[in-house]
DNA sequence: AGCACGCCGACT
DNA sequence: GTCGGCGTGCTC
């Protein structure tokens, strides 16, 4: 009886794959460990193992295996466990899950190489020039890539040309798997086994007399290593020594150093340098920490309500430190983009080197590090720090998650799927490891406080700012009395206009809020009211003036900005709206000796460039910060005394369902970062609306009325979290067969589910990188129903897929869609 | 998803 | 006359 494994390849296939393989292998593989196989015709993918068993497959011939890649598992049962609950909830394949969830140097692909056979004379042969020119090359070097042989004969296709050397037996082809991930090594020096005896020594100093350089640079590294002990690293001792690369080198060369070298880490950490047992909690604190251990003890998820600038990382840090002292690991969720911030240098003053940091703006090396040292449960990776793709990492020890900033909606994942959701992936997670979960936000999602309404979480509250300062007040200012009674500076009213004025020379930093990158988002034509469009996607495209382009937000689409109209010819061009950089400019031209810095996704392009400018605010180097949503997100400036909101319109006239919650959680963020000191701190929110009563709960901190006018609009809607919404997105390039296929799908979900479907509809920009886009909305009642409405919609997305002439149509379904 | 096979328009 | 466009089907 041979011996099968069952393979999980990271493709978007539903089922696992079967390999045969030996009996040594079969003692030999472990579930969770990688295995290199063939796949179709040449490729060579790496998949995980799951199952080794004895069933030969019946209806194929299985081929055998190429390599074992691991010697223990890399990937964990819970893990496992983990990753099939995401793709049964989130409607992916466990391919998917597993192609998202491991670092990309761990899942090697294999290459073609080729290489030439023996052959007399290439002069004697009968060969194309195409082929004359590859057989040429490789008489030069051994072996060619696929992609260096389509430089060398200057054309895509060269698969028929391999195809026909290969025939004519002139070379053959192998498959080659490339280690990506590369150990950092570092050069050590010592000393010759044969020089550690004294006695042999003296003869190598008398040796030296005559080459003081070098005698120099070997009684420096005695120095150094009667010290310590330790390895000595030759960079250390080149600059201990002063001696040059050539001067040990020429030591090595005599045989009486020699290098070696040790792998070493990426990424390192200073060690602490605060007590966890230094902080002091004011009473809110200690009673906010009573209730959340209750809530662990009870086994459920715990949501702390806390206004902004209440201290509740120090919270989080005393539960933290209760935990990493049972010898369990942390996992402490962050939006993306709150990542690059101080947060982490505040963790790290606590925990210092056993904090390991991980997101994706991480070198696939690092990743991999991280990886293995959560898996291996090393204590410099007792505590990750992540954005939401750490909820895949190997924990074997978990004993605590922390999601902080909870409401944020970018702990949804998007593009590809798998279209999980960090928070409440993370939640499940901690469930499998039976680990405490703390959900942490001075703006809770509706979803989570709807949670702790119906029992699922427990709530703990902190209403007070720490340290007793005052909540910054929050003003409204109506825009549009001030435009009739002519008392507009360009976008800025009279009464912000002041009170910046009054900030800067008291002395203090001003942040201005607004949400809207660019210049102006579009141009448009006066006498004929024609904007440019893009020509892939249905959007217009915005204005960028330091470019002085036009381009796409969508698809990156750029054009030069045009004099005239391009349907009429006039010369009217106008810019309508308005955006960040405009708000730059004309704060120039209205402070002109202040300094104006600019944060959005265009001015931090680059690795630093966000610290850049994160620490000239810091360092009072601007007086004035004009941003987008980039400046609500955890940053903690000392020094603002004033926070403008150019227009708050804007963000509650988005079309979204969530607008409103949404306009609520930014508005009271960017309040937060206001007068964080002793001196009460303002905002100001101009607004053409000051009666909206989103804006009356942001003025008042009013969360309770909130929540419960948004849930009853929410409730009337029938939208989350009352209902569930499953979205469908149908993509393809061609019109008519989109329309003909999201028909024929939303027809069948209407035959089968009993569930609201709505649509299909085409989305505000129907077109996006010249595919077309549907939306179908599916609402679901009842929490209990949605596990069977998946089922249906996966029996009818296999009847989809039948249809040979849908086969090109993308399907993207979005759980739980923000 | 990738990749090969296979059938139709614009070029050496 | 070929090259290479992408529709269609399959992968243990």
């Amino acid at each position: 009886m041979g011996f099968f494994v069952d393979i999980l390849l990271p493709i978007p296939l539903e089922r696992l794959f079967t390999y045969s393989i030996d009996a040594s292998d079969a003692t030999d593989i472990q579930p969770g460990m990688r295995i290199s196989v063939p796949f179709g015709k040449s490729k060579i993918y790496t998949g995980l193992a799951i199952k080794v068993h004895q069933n030969p497959p019946t209806a194929y011939e299985a081929k055998p295996i190429h390599q074992i890649l691991d010697t223990v598992p890399m990937v964990l049962p819970k893990q496992l466990q983990h990753w099939r609950w995401i793709s049964t909830y989130y409607l992916c394949t466990l391919g998917e899950v597993f192609r998202s969830a491991v670092p990309s140097a761990f899942l090697l692909e294999s290459e073609t190489i080729i290489y030439a056979n023996k052959f007399d004379d290439i002069e004697s042969l009968d060969l194309s020039d195409e082929e004359y020119l590859v057989l040429e090359a490789l008489q030069h070097q051994s072996s060619l890539k696929v992609d260096e042989l389509v430089s060398i004969v200057e054309r895509k296709n060269v698969i028929p040309l391999i195809n026909g050397l290969v025939n004519k037996k002139l070379i053959h082809t192998k498959e080659q798997l490339f280690q990506q991930y590369q150990p950092k090594m570092v050069k050590y020096v010592k000393l010759q086994q044969h020089y550690e005896f004294e006695e042999n020594l003296q003869t190598v100093l008398d040796g030296l007399k005559r080459a003081p350089k070098q005698m120099d640079a070997v009684l420096t590294y005695f120095q150094l290593t009667s010290q310590t002990k330790k390895p000595l690293r030759l960079k250390e001792l080149e600059a201990k020594s002063k001696a040059a690369y050539a001067t040990i080198k020429g030591l090595v060369d005599k045989g009486i150093f020699e290098f070696y070298e040790m792998q070493t880490d990426r990424v390192t950490f200073e060690p602490n340098s605060k007590m966890v047992s230094d902080l002091v909690f004011n009473e809110e604190q200690l009673t906010a920490l009573g209730s959340i251990k209750k809530s662990f003890k009870i086994k459920k998820p715990c949501l702390l309500h806390g206004v902004t600038s209440s201290g509740k990382t120090e919270v989080y840090v005393n539960l933290i430190s209760e935990v990493i002292s049972t010898g369990k690991q942390v996992l402490y969720l962050l939006p993306e983009i709150a990542l690059t911030t101080q947060l982490i240098a505040r963790l790290k003053a606590y925990f210092g080197n056993k904090i390991a940091v991980f997101h994706s703006k991480y070198s696939l090396n690092e990743r991999v590090e991280v990886w293995n040292g959560v898996l291996q449960g090393k204590s410099s990776a007792q505590i990750v720090i992540g954005a939401r793709s750490s909820i895949f990492l190997p924990f074997c020890n978990l004993g605590l998650v922390v999601v902080d900033e909870e409401h944020e909606n970018s702990f949804k994942q998007f593009d590809p799927a798998p279209r999980y959701h960090g928070r409440d992936a993370a939640v499940v997670l901690a469930k499998l490891h039976d680990a405490k979960c703390l959900l942490g936000s001075a703006t809770p999602s509706l979803e989570s406080y709807q949670n702790t309404m119906t029992g699922k979480y427990t709530l703990a509250k902190i209403t007070q700012r720490y340290g007793n300062v005052l909540m910054p007040q929050i003003e409204l200012v109506d825009i549009k009395e001030a435009t009739r009674k002519k008392r507009m500076k360009g976008r800025f009213s009279d009464r912000l206009w002041n009170e910046i004025t009054e900030t800067l020379d008291a002395g203090e930093q001003v942040i201005i809020f607004q949400n809207r990158r660019g210049f102006a988002p579009i141009v448009e034509c006066t006498s004929c009211g024609h904007a440019s469009q893009c020509p892939n996607c249905d959007v217009s495209l915005t204005f960028h003036q330091n470019r002085n382009q036009l381009r796409c937000h969508y698809c990156g689409y750029h054009s030069a900005i045009l004099k005239t109209c391009q349907a009429c010819g006039n010369a009217t061009l106008d810019t309508k709206g308005f955006g960040t950089e405009q708000v730059q400019e004309e704060l120039i031209g209205l402070f002109p000796d202040r300094t104006i810095g600019r944060m959005d996704l265009d001015s931090t392009r680059g690795k630093f460039a966000y610290a850049k400018i994160i620490n000239a605010f810091e360092q009072h180097e601007m007086d004035i910060l004009v941003g987008t949503q980039m400046v609500t997100k955890g940053l903690d400036f000392r020094n603002v005394g004033l926070v403008g909101v150019m227009n708050a319109d804007n963000l509650l006239n988005f079309p979204d369902y969530r607008a409103h919650e949404r306009s609520f959680q930014l508005l009271t963020q960017v309040a937060g970062r206001a007068g964080r000191t002793e001196k009460r701190g303002k905002v100001l929110i101009q607004t053409y609306n000051p009666y909206h009563s989103i804006l009356q709960q942001v003025s008042n901190y009013d969360y309770d009325h909130m929540f419960a006018e948004q849930l009853y609009e929410r409730e009337q809607f029938k939208y989350p979290p009352t209902n569930k919404i499953i979205k469908l997105t149908l993509k393809d390039k061609d019109y008519n067969k989109l329309n003909e296929a999201s028909d024929w799908f939303c027809g069948s979900l209407r035959n089968v589910l009993n569930a609201q479907v709505l649509g299909p509809e085409y989305p505000a920009i129907a077109r996006i990188r010249n595919q077309y886009h549907k939306h179908v909305i599916i609402k679901v009642k009842k929490a209990n129903q949605t596990e069977g409405i998946k089922k249906s919609i996966k029996r009818v997305q296999n009847s989809f897929n039948a249809i040979s002439k849908y086969r090109s149509i993308r399907l993207a379904f979005d759980v739980d869609h923000v």
